[in-house]
DNA sequence: AACCAAAATGAGCACGTGAACATTTGACAA
DNA sequence: TTGTCAAATGTTCACGTGCTCATTTTGGTT
């Protein structure tokens, strides 16, 4: 394979010498041109723009970036592009990185097993990245003693603090914390919760979130239950909690808290095929607000994490200057619709 | 205390000069270490890899792309990465490299405006990309016109054949094609289609698709109903057609052909909402299979496209030898579900 | 010991660029 | 004319690497 290219040099665009050939200048005018520095006349500017047309000029990257250090671009290790939230956080750092006129490289960490970000740094310190993200999806086997590589800023989108790279993340905790008092103002001191899988990271801090929530407000927590984020797992417990609810007594449940939006759609379905109303008989609300179009009439009640903005502190702590070291927890908003009902009093 | 040492030189790291000096060898024997070159004593190599450790030597990748002349990466030009489509894509694309060992350089083109490729084209080039993937989600201004780079191989995501570049894209027109036989092989001479906007090329060809297909089969095409893509516009629809179907008579659809899942999901929500029944009273396909997970008992008969396949052949377009330029159009599957009725006899 | 091919290693060049420094040009005042 | 100064342009260097070619070392044979 690396025999063929060498012979096609011929595909190498033109260099600025030739263009300065060209245009009768010496190179170093060529590039003062490409720059746009002052003190070039205007006469030579058009004769030097004139030649990089005809030669199709582009400017070599590599030379550029030996000569300067830097190379416009930073790194974004991914371990499963296809989950929902990964895809906006992608978008803000894409938008982010359009801002500051920068290219994001990716590379897929692909398979099954969780990688270790020692293997993603590597991979991608080998590239040409003034700075690097990585997405740690799943729990890391070395995260705890991970050493970035020198030289390069490392951020890494994470819930967990660490005590050599900034760490990022939506605030997962928060968002059930601030749900379940959402639920808890509005008179709704019996409610059930399904969970996402357990080996999820993000489930595991929503859940915290419920539970703790709960405590502080020496409620007694109902025994969770689990999903997997599908809609079906979701109508499996929403049947579950059907039957709780027309057996009736102190113990009903007058609402629901589900992990995500798709496993409220489940519940709210079991729910409603059960012959019971939402919200009149059972208040429920997701999270992620991931139905917006996808769905007719779409009236959950839930919460909005601001991916974008992840994404976007993300890529600027992976530029930025300051050397510092913290972890941010990027706060959630509520987006009520109709699906639960005010029952004080 | 030990992770004080990382800036030595001007926060760049260590050249291989610097290890060369360390291990008491010559530059060229530490480059034939890191590229694992044959002819190098044990012993030597030892004492080079140790010193690499000590320093924290990165290979510049500058200099190396400087001398040879690859950069292991291909460029994506991305219009709107939320997409559905987009995304699985991505996804292939991201695979594919991840098998060759390259890294997608990705640049989004932001805005609401089409871009011109020669745009995307020229802000890509001076990127360290081997080739590259521009995808056209709207029709682009300068489609016809348009010049790539040269000497790096480009590929376009489009419908529509280039002169000069090899395209690619899901068959957009044949998907349509495909559903509309199959309901008119289940008996279903009298069908309605859901487009999508006016403005979108994919759903242009799918409009297409259907038109042509009724006229290759004598059938006459009953006016076409437009949405926007979303469930809630396909609810809209959905009404006027249950309306259709419940005055009755020689010209009320037995089917419905939505130009995407969301849209279906709407019209079926309508039907019967309006008292009728899906499959019994009208049948309903959609396109794209992307409801799996999202919604509770996803039944809907549907068509899936090869989105990773479409990735992973632009990849190894954007890299391969060949200088060939194809039109290429990756078919699609049909997914049978149960929300179509055989009504022949 | 002497020799020699093969293996191991080293020296020097070229890649294309930006910055520092050096030189030329041109305009204007004395 | 001459001198002066700033603008315009040219010259040289260094960045870090891989390749070609030259040189040294190694190990085996005569």
């Amino acid at each position: 394979m690396e025999g063929m290219d060498q012979q096609t040099r011929n595909g190498r665009s033109a260099s600025a010498a030739e263009v300065a050939a060209l245009a009768g200048v010496s190179r170093q005018t060529v590039s003062r041109v490409v720059n746009g520095m002052p003190n070039v006349m205007e006469k030579t500017r058009k004769r030097v723009l004139a030649a990089m047309e005809e030669l199709g000029f582009r400017p070599n990257f590599a030379g550029a970036a030996l000569r300067g250090g830097s190379y416009r671009s930073i790194g974004l290790c991914m371990y499963n592009i296809t989950r929902v939230g990964n895809l906006a956080t992608l978008e803000g750092i894409m938008q982010a990185a359009r801002e500051h006129d920068f290219a994001v490289t990716m590379i897929e960490m692909g398979g099954d097993k969780p990688y270790a970000l020692a293997d993603a740094s590597r991979r991608m310190v080998e590239r040409p990245v003034d700075g690097m993200i990585l997405n740690m999806n799943r729990m890391a086997p070395d995260f705890e003693e991970f050493v970035p590589q020198p030289g390069v800023r490392t951020v890494i989108l994470s819930m967990y603090a660490h005590p050599r790279c900034t760490t990022i993340d939506s605030d997962q905790y928060g968002s059930c914390e601030l749900l379940t008092n959402y639920l808890l103002e509005h008179g709704h001191s019996n409610m059930r919760f399904v969970a996402g899988p357990e080996n999820s990271i993000s489930s595991r801090f929503r859940e915290a979130g419920w539970r703790d929530t709960l405590g502080r407000a020496h409620v007694d927590a109902a025994p969770m239950l689990r999903g997997d984020w599908s809609a079906d797992s979701g109508y499996a417990m929403g049947e579950r909690i059907a039957a709780e609810v027309l057996a009736g007594g102190s113990q009903a449940p007058t609402a629901v808290l589900a992990a995500n939006d798709q496993m409220a759609l489940g519940v709210i379905a079991a729910l409603e095929n059960a012959g019971l109303s939402v919200p009149d008989d059972v208040s429920v609300v997701g999270i992620d607000d991931a139905l917006e179009g996808l769905v007719p009439h779409n009236r959950l009640t839930t919460l909005r994490f601001d991916l974008r903005g992840v994404g976007k502190l993300a890529f600027e702590a992976a530029i930025g200057e300051s050397s510092s070291i913290e972890a941010i927890h990027v706060p959630s908003t509520l987006v009520e619709r109709s699906t639960v009902r005010d029952i004080r009093g």
